[in-house]
DNA sequence: GTAGGTTCATTGGGCTATGC
DNA sequence: GCATAGCCCAATGAACCTAC
């Protein structure tokens, strides 16, 4: 322990090698700094792009992007994800080095005109993004959004076409939650981002943006409610569907069950339908306790005060009809609602929500 | 240069210790 | 007894590496 606290004080006489290199050109600087970039903190891609066009067309990231970073209370996108939007848009791909990013095919830069009109429409596409995932999938936050790449598509999509119609909105709700449970961008994205933008180039529609990338998005099974995260894409799509529904909360049947369960100003909060503590008492383990089959969503302020009761003796207390319950998938049949018929319980319900999530996602 | 596999970094949930 | 802080770990997205 003192060996490590004096390695620590040590750090106070640690040498600091300083380079000066003087330079007027932005660009020659740019360079530099990317070259650098091999060591210390390093910078994603989207920073680099972000670095170099700033060069390429000054002003438009100190003024133009942070605008609309800064636009949206809610869903505060950062600087290096709207310059991978503008990229996309700009030059329909994302997978370059950052020193070519800003340069057509044949190595020339795009002129400072057509980078700004690529920025007049990619402002527009994620002005319509907003909007489509506030109203057609009615997360009204950022934090809802499982996976910030998948938004790209759209994007590129919304802006040559100056919005999504409402036509396609069901269908680009379906291929975005499907995209977030089936963790559809991890591994390469970037090449998987330019693939499918290279589909869109031939024909840029939501309907291709499927066709794209179906095969990978099948329908729900009930193993994808196996999940114990309380945060994640099943949730979020579990809050999409509640919020389509017009679910209201169990004890207040004004209170619309619309918002978020976790992090910070969360409105909502998951409900153990059978208690943990009675799940204990009865042996189950960890897995069997904390599974989406037995989380229900209710708000943040309702106490429902269960304590180890078994939900047919809770639920007596509690006000809730059962068209409520059906909207959270919850089996009717109350001899399920004993401890002793959990498993039956479970099954149950993971039917339930594989049959109703997959009706709200609709047919492709 | 690209695709796909592997590794790394970040985030959030759960648990425990601590303070009020 | 409750609230909060801090730690650990799993999940996940991003970055890196390698084979073709």
């Amino acid at each position: 322990m003192h060996d490590d606290l004096f390695g620590l004080t040590q750090i106070l006489d640690y040498a600091v090698g300083v380079i000066e290199y003087e330079t007027e050109d932005y660009r020659e600087a740019t360079q530099v700094f990317i070259r650098f970039n091999s060591t210390g903190k390093r910078l994603s891609k989207g920073d680099l792009f972000l670095a170099e066009l700033a060069v390429q067309v000054p002003g438009l990231a100190t003024k133009d992007l942070q605008r609309v970073a800064q636009k949206h209370p809610n869903f505060e996108f950062t600087m290096p994800f709207l310059t991978q939007c503008l990229l996309a848009v700009c030059t329909g791909r994302l997978k370059t080095k950052a020193k070519e990013a800003w340069k057509d095919e044949n190595g020339n830069d795009y002129t400072q005109a057509h980078i700004k009109e690529a920025w007049r429409k990619t402002e527009r596409g994620v002005e319509h993004v907003i909007r489509f995932l506030t109203s057609t999938v009615r997360w009204q936050s950022a934090d809802l959004i499982p996976s910030f790449n998948a938004l790209i598509p759209l994007i590129v999509i919304a802006a040559e076409n100056s919005g999504i119609t409402p036509r396609d909105a069901e269908l680009a709700r379906r291929w975005l939650l499907l995209a977030g449970v089936r963790a559809y961008f991890s591994g390469s994205v970037h090449s998987e981002i330019d693939r499918i933008l290279r589909r869109l180039k031939k024909r840029m529609s939501v309907r291709e943006l499927w066709n794209a990338t179906a095969r990978s998005l099948r329908k729900i099974a009930p193993s994808d409610f196996q999940v114990s995260r309380i945060s994640g894409s099943v949730t979020s799509m579990y809050l999409s569907m509640l919020a389509e529904r017009d679910a209201r909360d169990w004890l207040d049947r004004h209170f619309r069950l619309d918002g978020k369960v976790h992090g910070h100003n969360a409105q909502l909060q998951i409900h153990h339908f059978f208690p943990k503590s009675l799940l204990k008492k009865h042996g189950r383990g960890e897995d069997q306790i904390n599974t989406f089959g037995n989380y229900a969503v209710i708000s943040k302020g309702s106490n429902l005060d269960v304590l180890a009761e078994e939900p047919a003796t809770y639920m007596k207390r509690i006000p809730v009809s059962d068209s409520e319950l059906e909207k959270q998938c919850i089996p009717l049949d109350r001899d399920l609602w004993h401890v002793g018929q959990y498993d039956d319980f479970l099954r149950e319900r993971s039917r339930l929500l594989t049959a109703s999530t997959n009706a709200f996602l609709g047919k492709n």
